[in-house]
DNA sequence: TGATACATACATTCGTGTATGTATGTAATA
DNA sequence: TATTACATACATACACGAATGTATGTATCA
């Protein structure tokens, strides 16, 4: 009914991209709309539109509050590289993708709208873009880091650095999905360092009597 | 104008179809309106509404008229798994599967819609449905091939059959993901069967000396 | 001649965007 | 310190288009 202090609107304003997630998961980001955003946020459209200029950016803010995963897989490659072993950091980042997506709730719902709720419209921004960062990030890191390990170790047969990236690229991607649409069937975090060594070893084979620890 | 014959009714549902899928791949499932799609086909919304109940219907047929993938590989398995070796089989079916994505333009399409162009509504029934067959199935065939192999091989330490399965399943999706949202970075067909035979070692290392055609 | 295969026309709903109202916080002024 | 002036943080109300669904018309095939 009257204005509120600033940090009341600041309230309000996680308030509706809270409700915003909720309502983007349950019905899509199309069928979503900004009446029952509002509704479930105990306030009214107006609000919505003075905190935001449309639904387009009210989902770029609400995409903004959680750290994508491959950007952050980026910036642990840059503060880890210069010490350790590219092969362990490789293990280490994809750990940490695994637990994120396994621990972290509004990272998971998130992720969940983006990629399985959000029809994709060629010309369109928001998603998109975000879409395009986390997979070309990933990908242009990823590559970096194979070729490192192909200097340690012997890769596969018939396998290319971009190839072993691809691979790790598809794996992650292939976790996400899974896990997010069927969370009760596979369980991500489920013997995570079997499973994501078992994949290594498979592309990155250690050679009988080597040590995993080469520089 | 006027009454077709039967033939070309029948003719005009499969142009229906098609204005569909590029629709419905260009703006989303739900942004693509009957208006457009009648248009592309040629034809007016009554065309489509004496075809099809209603959008969702449309979709459905859409759908079933390209045959899923993970149907298609149980299918294979089950033609298959009575003479062939179980780990010669998966490496099959993987191939199969990823020769599919590449080949088959309509499938391409179709999946494309089905993950990456539909908003996904709790209660809707459409491609939830397909998409709910295409995991489960999939996770069913591909879990108890694991473990029929698993009586051939050693599975890597500290991975059970289930995780075997589990890993190759993201893998797959991976695929589909990845080719299908950046075909141009992440071309399936390259170097398909190394990859999967990297996979597969690393989830089933052979033993020294031992031969792969084991029974 | 009746059922078929559509086209046309209309009613209705739903969501968005915008314009406007309104009450309060806040800073300047006297 | 009280008052004025203005910006803020919303609520309310309305106009508009877009899409759906349905009812009805119509020409042709069998």
């Amino acid at each position: 009914m009257a204005r509120k202090t600033k940090s009341e609107s600041v309230q309000t304003r996680e308030r509706i991209l809270d409700a915003a997630e909720i309502e983007m998961l349950a019905r899509g980001v199309g069928k979503a709309s900004l009446e029952q955003i509002a509704r479930r946020a105990a306030v009214t459209r107006g609000a919505i539109y003075w905190h935001f200029e449309d639904k387009a950016s009210l989902l770029q803010a609400m995409i903004a509050r959680t750290k994508m995963p491959m950007r952050d897989l980026r910036r642990c490659i840059g503060e880890h590289i210069p010490s350790a072993a590219p092969r362990e950091l490789l293990r280490e980042m994809m750990l940490h993708a695994v637990q994120r997506l396994a621990g972290d709730a509004q990272h998971r719902r998130v992720c969940h709208i983006v990629l399985h709720r959000c029809e994709i419209n060629d010309q369109e921004v928001a998603s998109n873009r975000v879409l395009e960062a986390m997979f070309d990030e990933t990908r242009t890191a990823l590559l970096a880091l194979c070729e490192e390990i192909a200097d340690d170790f012997p890769l596969a047969h018939g396998v290319s650095p971009a190839d072993a990236s691809d691979m790790i690229v598809a794996f992650l991607a292939g976790l996400y999905e899974c896990s997010l649409r069927h969370p009760a069937t596979y369980a991500v975090e489920n013997n995570a360092t079997a499973k994501i060594d078992a994949l290594l070893n498979g592309l990155f084979p250690v050679p009988a009597g080597a040590s995993l620890s080469a520089s």
